[in-house]
DNA sequence: CACTTAACGG
DNA sequence: TTCACACCATCTC
DNA sequence: GATGGTGTGTCTCCGTTAAGTGCA
């Protein structure tokens, strides 16, 4: 982070650009976390300080490729040189560690076909020469079952082959940690640094609160380290699900849910996380029709869809008055709106269960209207947009990313206002808390001043000297292959600043839930001061409750939008 | 040999 | 460890 | 119309290189 910022040019980086990268993050970690670290942890850090350079770039270099295991032979840096001696000392601290058996898939990854045919002859002659390598890992993984080989032997061959070593770093553990204790993630790594300091990302320079901390105590890291581990275990499974037969499929699945079952979470930060992998392992018992055990867990979770699969796993069951009860607890007391329109929706489907009262049928309130047009392209929104342009000027099929710029635009600097806890690394492109409850809470008086600003100042001069001044930084609302400056004049001369205003609220009202749903195309007359919002919808196509919700919406505020429902001519 | 895919690294 | 959307099948009213 | 399942383009970069695969 240099914070080079030579836009057309790649800067160029030091040939060991990396030892410097992870200085930042691990001495940013022992400045704001040192009394969450363990002593074997802290003795980490301590060794590699000692370390020589040459040593501590191989080390750094290892832990950040895909590994674990790496020939010897085959690492080459030449910022870095000779390596015999590098190598040696890491292996002499146990910091990499020489492969004594080997798994079947690791020996995969490190050599190729060619190499496993000369390593392996006797399985590779009753092969045909143009046997893929799935062939041979095939005969390999049959000899390991039948003791002719053993995973030692693997090693033992692999090694004799290139008369080296093969070899893995260790500590990763201690890498990982301190990785996300300066992200505040595990998806975020060291190629952060590089990629913002070539420029290829460009982040908004917000101030970071060292006070401030994501993790206040080592219970809340490990927490967050086991709910990853429970969405591994998930995600593997989804994974493996087809390889595996239907009942050891729900054997395991339950195996998973009875774990997530036990876990306690208890620090809010972590919540979010762990109640949306609850959400996606019920789902699944859901599928599985292990409705008792999907229902225990959609009530741990406080995250949408979680009452609204409840209400329909008791529905399956035809527990009607259970079902009902819960959708008159979610209408009371809705989470956000597409959980209320879903109980609404169940609640009638439960009343005529019951008591056989028939649904007043919902007449939809906005403008539909009707094209007949011949197919050209793959993509109806395209064909649509081209038959439109008879009729106006321009048309845009921008679906949500052109309203979302423009409120990133307008509302930038709320967004990246430095609020406590917002901001846990420099590579953030929203702030931690962008779709939580309280984002608007927390941000009470600046949202009340920029709406204000915004209701004085003229928009166009506004939000072109926004995208001027920000023009390339991430921000998750912006779309910057979308924006340009013609754009943005086009559109805010079509939108009186009542309908942009309008909207923007409702973006604000709720940012997760209401950054979806915006119609296919805009079409612009400029000239007139004139535009709409089209949703295009196909044969076979029908609109989603978040369309629905902002057509609605359209209609309340009289902001011109409507559904066009297209049939193909045949030629 | 043409084509695809994954890993790597700045 | 994605998300938003379209497309398609099936069931219901 | 409602619902569930699945496919698609997109994601957070992009050029280079090695390797696997299937075919002439
Ligand atoms: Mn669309
Ligand atoms: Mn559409």
């Amino acid at each position: 982070m240099t914070g080079s910022t030579v836009v057309n040019q790649t800067p160029v980086l030091p040939p060991r650009y990396y030892l410097e990268n992870f200085r930042v993050l691990y001495s940013t970690v022992q400045a704001q976390y040192a009394d969450l670290l363990q002593a074997d942890e802290l003795a980490f850090i301590e060794h590699y300080d000692a370390m020589d350079e040459e040593s501590q770039c191989l080390y750094l270099r290892l832990i950040s490729r895909r590994g674990p295991w790496f020939r010897s032979a085959k690492l080459s840096y030449p910022e870095i040189g000779d390596l015999r001696a590098p190598l040696e000392y890491l292996l002499a601290c146990n910091w990499l560690l020489e492969a004594q058996a080997l798994e079947l898939d690791d020996v995969q990854g490190l050599f190729t076909l060619a190499e496993l045919r000369k390593i392996f002859p006797e399985c590779a002659e009753s092969l045909p020469t143009t046997a893929p390598k799935s062939a041979l890992m095939a005969v390999l993984d049959q000899a390991l079952s039948r003791g002719e080989l053993t995973q030692a032997d693997l090693a033992r061959r692999c090694v004799a082959y290139d008369e080296t070593v093969i070899v893995a770093p260790s500590w990763t553990e201690h890498v990982a940690l301190l990785q996300l204790l300066f992200f505040g993630n595990r998806r975020q790594d060291l190629t952060e640094f590089v990629l913002s300091d070539l420029g290829v990302m460009r982040y908004v320079q917000y101030p970071l609160d060292r006070a401030h901390r994501l993790f206040p105590s080592r219970e809340a890291v490990e927490e967050y380290l086991l709910i990853g581990e429970c969405a591994d275990t998930y995600w593997l499974w989804r994974e493996q699900r087809t390889m595996l037969e239907e009942e050891a499929q729900r054997d395991s699945l339950q195996q998973l849910a009875q774990l997530i079952g036990t876990v306690q979470v208890g620090y809010e930060a972590n919540r979010p996380r762990f109640h949306a992998l609850l959400n996606r392992v019920a789902r699944e018992l859901e599928r599985m029709a292990l409705y008792d055990h999907a229902m225990l867990l959609y009530c741990e979770s406080h995250r949408h869809p979680a009452r609204e699969r409840n209400i329909r796993v008791l529905v399956a069951q035809e527990r009607w008055e259970e079902a009902l009860a819960l959708c008159e607890t979610v209408l009371a007391q809705p989470w956000c709106e597409d959980e209320y329109d879903a109980a609404g929706r169940l609640q009638v489907k439960a009343r005529r269960a019951l008591f056989g009262e028939r649904a007043p049928r919902t007449k939809a309130s906005f403008s539909e209207r009707h094209l007949n047009i011949v197919r050209e392209t793959g993509s109806v929104e395209r064909d649509t947009a081209t038959a439109l342009m008879q009729q106006w000027p321009q048309v845009r099929y921008v679906e949500n990313a052109l309203m979302n710029s423009l409120f990133g635009l307008a509302y930038w600097d709320v967004i990246f206002s430095p609020v406590a806890g917002a901001f846990n690394n420099p590579f953030q492109s929203v702030p931690a808390d962008m779709y939580a409850q309280e984002f608007s809470l927390r941000r009470r008086k600046q949202i009340a001043a920029r709406r204000d600003e915004l209701e004085e100042l003229p928009l166009v001069q506004t939000l072109t000297d926004t995208f001027r001044r920000v023009k390339g930084l991430q921000n998750r609302w912006v779309s910057w292959g979308l924006l340009d400056e013609a754009l943005i004049e086009d559109v805010l001369v079509c939108m009186p600043k009542a309908h942009l205003l309008a909207i923007w609220d409702r973006l604000l009202f709720d940012p997760g839930e209401n950054r979806r749903g915006f119609p296919d195309l805009i079409a612009l007359d400029p000239g007139a001061a004139r535009y709409e919002m089209i949703e295009v919808k196909g044969p076979g196509d029908a609109l989603q409750a978040s369309q629905k919700r902002w057509l609605n919406f359209f209609q309340s505020a009289s902001i011109p939008a409507s559904v066009l429902w297209v049939q193909w001519i045949d030629d």
